[in-house]
DNA sequence: ACGAATGTTGCGGG
DNA sequence: ACCCGCAACATTCG
C-alpha cells in the first residue's frame, strides 16, 4: 500500500545510502521479466552498466533514481519493498530484480505480488504527462482544488484516487482527507461547496505531511529499511475501522465497496 | 477447505 | 466524460 508518504519515507531512508553509487549490473534471480516495463533484462544491463546515482526524488508514487544520464523509475505498486541487506529466505524468492553496485552493496526489490515495476527513460515527459499536480507543491492550494471540483462531475473518492489530476492518494489517505473534511465519498466533485474544498486542500497537506512525519502508515505490508514500520497506523481515524465508533459523531464508521474499493466514512 | 479480501494501475466496454 | 468490471499475483482471513 504504499502512497505519497510511504514513497517518500523509502527515498528519505534511501537517498543517503544510494547517493553517488555506481551500478554494476541488474539481475532477476527469479526470472521474472514483466517487471521491466520497458525492455529485456539484457536492455537494462546496457543501460544501466557504469552509471551513477546523481540524485533521488519522488513524482506521484515513483521513486526515480536520477542517473547519471537518463532516469531510472521505480513503482512498488502494492508489495514491493526495497531492501539492501540480503533478503531472508523466504523473501528471496520474491525478489524481482536486485540492482548490483561496483562497491560490492545490492539494492534488492521484494515483490510478493508481483505488480511492482521498473522503467529507464531518458525523460519525464511522459511522466509529467499522465500524473497530476503534486499535493504537497505550492500550485496545489485551495484555489486549484476548488476550480478541479467545479470542473468535473465526479464521485470523490475515485475522483481523488485518479492519478492525472492529484498525484500520491491512495486508498488509505483518500479515506482520511474526505472524512477530515465532512466530505462523503460518493459526493459529486461539482457540488462540493467552498468551504468544504478550502478544507480538504488544507487536509490533504497536513495529513500527507504528518504520515511523511511519521514514516508512513504500517498495516499489512509497508516496511522500508532493515523492516522498519512506519507509526502512522495509530494516527488513522477511520481507515481499517469499520464498526468502531466515529472520533467525531461516535457512530459506528461504515465501510463500503466505492469505485471497487473498500471505503470508509461516517 | 475454499472463496473473499488486500494496497495500485491500466484497459476495454457501456 | 465517466463508471464499472476485471486482470495482474500471492497470501491471509473467516
Amino acid at each position: 500500500m504504499p502512497e505519497l508518504p510511504e514513497v517518500q519515507t523509502v527515498i528519505n531512508h534511501y537517498e543517503p545510502k544510494l547517493i553517488n553509487k555506481i551500478i554494476h549490473s541488474i539481475e532477476n534471480p527469479n526470472g521474472y521479466v514483466k517487471v521491466f516495463e520497458n525492455g529485456t533484462l539484457n536492455d537494462y544491463n546496457f543501460l544501466l552498466s557504469g552509471k551513477s546515482i546523481k540524485s533521488i526524488f519522488r513524482r506521484g508514487k515513483y521513486i526515480i533514481l536520477n542517473l547519471c544520464s537518463g532516469y531510472l523509475l521505480i513503482h512498488l505498486r502494492m508489495t514491493g519493498k526495497l531492501e539492501m541487506d540480503k533478503p531472508n529466505k523466504k523473501n528471496m524468492k520474491h525478489v524481482s530484480f536486485k540492482l548490483k553496485f561496483q562497491d560490492g552493496s545490492n539494492l534488492f526489490f521484494i515483490d510478493v505480488r508481483k505488480f511492482g515495476r521498473l522503467y529507464f527513460s531518458n525523460n519525464l515527459s511522459w511522466l509529467n504527462n499522465k500524473l497530476g499536480i503534486e499535493p504537497l507543491s505550492s500550485e496545489f492550494n485551495s484555489k486549484w482544488l476548488y476550480k478541479l471540483l467545479k470542473s468535473h462531475k465526479r464521485m470523490m473518492k475515485p475522483f481523488l484516487l485518479d492519478q492525472k489530476f492529484i498525484a500520491g492518494l491512495g486508498n488509505i489517505y483518500t479515506d482520511e482527507a474526505l472524512w477530515s473534511s465532512g466530505i462523503h465519498p460518493k459526493a459529486i466533485s461539482k457540488n462540493i461547496n467552498k468551504n468544504r474544498s478550502n478544507l480538504l486542500a488544507i487536509e490533504i497537506k497536513n495529513i500527507l505531511n504528518k504520515a511523511i512525519k511519521y514514516q508512513g502508515t504500517t498495516i499489512i505490508n509497508f516496511s522500508y529499511g532493515n523492516n522498519k514500520n512506519g507509526n502512522f497506523s495509530d494516527e488513522l481515524q477511520i481507515f481499517g475501522k469499520p464498526n468502531l465508533p466515529c472520533p467525531k459523531c461516535k457512530s459506528p464508521i461504515i465501510k463500503k465497496f466505492i469505485a471497487q474499493r473498500g471505503t470508509h466514512f461516517c
